[in-house]
DNA sequence: TTGTATGCGTTATCAA
DNA sequence: TTGATAACGCATACAA
């Protein structure tokens, strides 16, 4: 099967006119006579004609749409962000087109490459795969706008909008030591992703500023980033086999599906929260809050990053030339405390356990 | 800022060639010198050379490309939806374009009117807003390869895939009614939704079959789809305002997000389940095993039904001419029963509750 | 007011 | 082995 949608020419041929008099009349050009434009415009009503964008694009160089490379279309996070930039743009009369590339940098690469020249400009979350930039480097010199969210690649000079990990990671390390935790072990996706090492660098921080000693044992990272629930469970059962006096008492899980499965892994062994384990984890998911224990996480601005990707972007898109200087926009996560790591009641007693801390720390 | 890929005619004048010669040279064409060959490939890597899509496309009248129309991101069911079509579609050789509708028409003509031309075949689920479906149909019998998926047209004769959701509503409702409920309420999403109809068509059966008088006021549909948590909350409150007597025991919720809030909303107010109301909905959302008490769903087999259609769409690309027979490819959701629905703890005690029915009805 | 010719980036046909 | 040219669908400068 093949589309054989209606031309121009063709329908000059049927009406026996010339093209740029069809062409015209469609435009509402006002050198047309009323009586051939409306002749035209009712038989391309009728006939159903559509303007051809290829050939629109090809000759206007310009495609009103924009490009999204997005990860995971199955992880609520990504979604959450699209659906911002979605909204953005639908405003600005942007169509957009999206496409997964599922982590893997060959699936990028043809992404981009199917994009180029496509659409006017690109939102781009690099793979996790992705270790060489080159292809988006050229194509950005060549003058193609692009803006980076959430994974974003520090070699190219442009515009990006991400969560302030570091401190999202600090401060729900910093609540779980508020929480009488001492043994505090992280469990990020793969060590390669950049939002994942920034991420443990809060935690080793708030570690550090408390006074607490790491153990390198308690540090997980998972080879293929967590996509599967094995891995998780691999990393869980490393941890909660170590001895008595090594076995973490908290648990930071830096990635939003490795949070769910070690949710899950708790669960199905149970493993009391926040008793045996205290975990709080980076999460966009829906339906945290009615899981119980209920789960408390590090809830990043979603839509919110996406808006603001997408103005950042539509900028690029209107000014003339590369702009001089970049912006990077930072915007915090939410911390979200609830049953999976609230061990002390009231607030006076967190008070007390973070102030011990602090004493310790001056020894 | 301006896209400004390198073109072939570029390459040809940097390298005093033919433009033709050049193309052959980048298609490794045997009656191109091996020299002149190596020049122009070494050369066209050098300055990053894209062979321009758009170009591409209007000159082959294929785009290697398919589009998929979606109506929300953001909903667990149609993102695994797409993930099955993705993996289908990236083993064959095409890259997928996604577009959002929002359940609104304008936003799917447009989308509509966006892909045509720049995919060779559309998989369609349409908008839950959408009365006239003209401009698919036109474009179909144009020749454009449409395969509707979860939310079909019947009006234009082609493949389609979805799940059985008259079963999987009478099968819940029969569930429930084996639970010993006998005042069964629905909460759909849109009414105009075909989807939402056969659904409770389903569920309207499962009563009759068993002997059960509904009442009107045990059914509810949600004028904007169920897009807010407000409009599941009036029609949850509605229903549990209802004088003792007909106030419901059972609650078949028929659309993910509903089943989502009125979850919500029982938590919320401290209704037990099942004991006050047991609750089984539609629901392909993550966790809903997790939560407490873990929630009943009839779950569709989201990844498979997005393979399917894709196997379909990809047979009608491969086909010369529009095939004389159209397959409907009906898949069956999953009822999973947890303790949001399981009033009797033993299926012995199922059993006689459901054999009690059946002897209601003969009397 | 209408028609013809050109170019957008490519490939294919034909001629050299 | 190479190069010029037409065509894909459209808009527009220019000619009529």
């Amino acid at each position: 099967m093949k589309f054989e949608p209606v031309t121009i020419k063709q329908m000059a041929r049927d009406l026996n006119l010339g093209i740029s008099t069809v062409s015209r009349a469609l435009h509402d050009s006002h050198e047309i006579s009323e009586a051939t434009k409306k002749r035209v415009v009712d038989y391309a009503r009728k006939v159903n004609y559509i303007p051809n964008p290829i050939a629109l694009s090809l000759r206007a160089k310009r495609n009103r749409s924009i490009g999204i490379v997005i990860s995971q279309f199955n992880n609520p996070f990504c979604s959450q962000v699209v659906n911002g930039m979605e909204s953005a743009f639908y405003k600005a009369g942007y169509q957009v087109s999206i496409v997964q590339t599922s982590e893997s940098t060959e699936k990028e690469m043809k992404a981009i490459q199917y994009l180029s020249s496509r659409v006017d400009g690109l939102l781009v979350s690099i793979s996790s795969e992705t270790k060489s930039t080159e292809h988006l480097k050229d194509l950005y010199e060549k003058g193609m706008p692009i803006v980076f969210y959430d994974r974003i690649c520090r070699d190219i000079p442009t515009h990006m909008t991400l969560s302030d990990n570091y401190r999202g990671a600090y401060e729900a390390t910093r609540h779980l030591i508020g929480q009488g935790c001492r043994k505090i072990a992280f469990v990020g996706g793969a060590a390669t992703q950049p939002i994942v090492q920034e991420r443990r660098a809060g935690y080793l921080s708030a570690l550090e500023d408390a006074g607490i000693t790491v153990e390198d044992k308690w540090i997980h990272f998972l080879p293929k980033g967590g996509v599967h629930y094995v891995e998780t469970e691999v990393a869980m059962e490393r941890l909660l086999r170590l001895p008595r006096d090594k076995r973490p008492d908290g648990l930071l899980t830096a990635w939003d599906k490795v949070t769910a499965d070690a949710y899950k892994y708790l669960r199905r062994h149970n493993i009391r929260m926040p008793e045996e384990l205290a975990l709080i984890g980076f999460s966009n998911f829906p339906l945290t809050d009615y899981v119980s224990p209920s789960l408390s996480v590090v809830q990043q601005q979603s839509e919110k990053l996406g808006e603001v990707a997408a103005g950042q972007l539509l900028a690029l898109l209107q000014s003339k030339r590369k702009p001089l200087k970049y912006q990077t926009e930072v915007l915090m996560p939410e911390i979200i405390i609830r049953e999976s790591s609230l061990k002390l009641k009231s607030k006076t007693e967190e008070q007390r356990a973070v102030s011990k801390i602090k004493g310790a720390k001056k020894r």
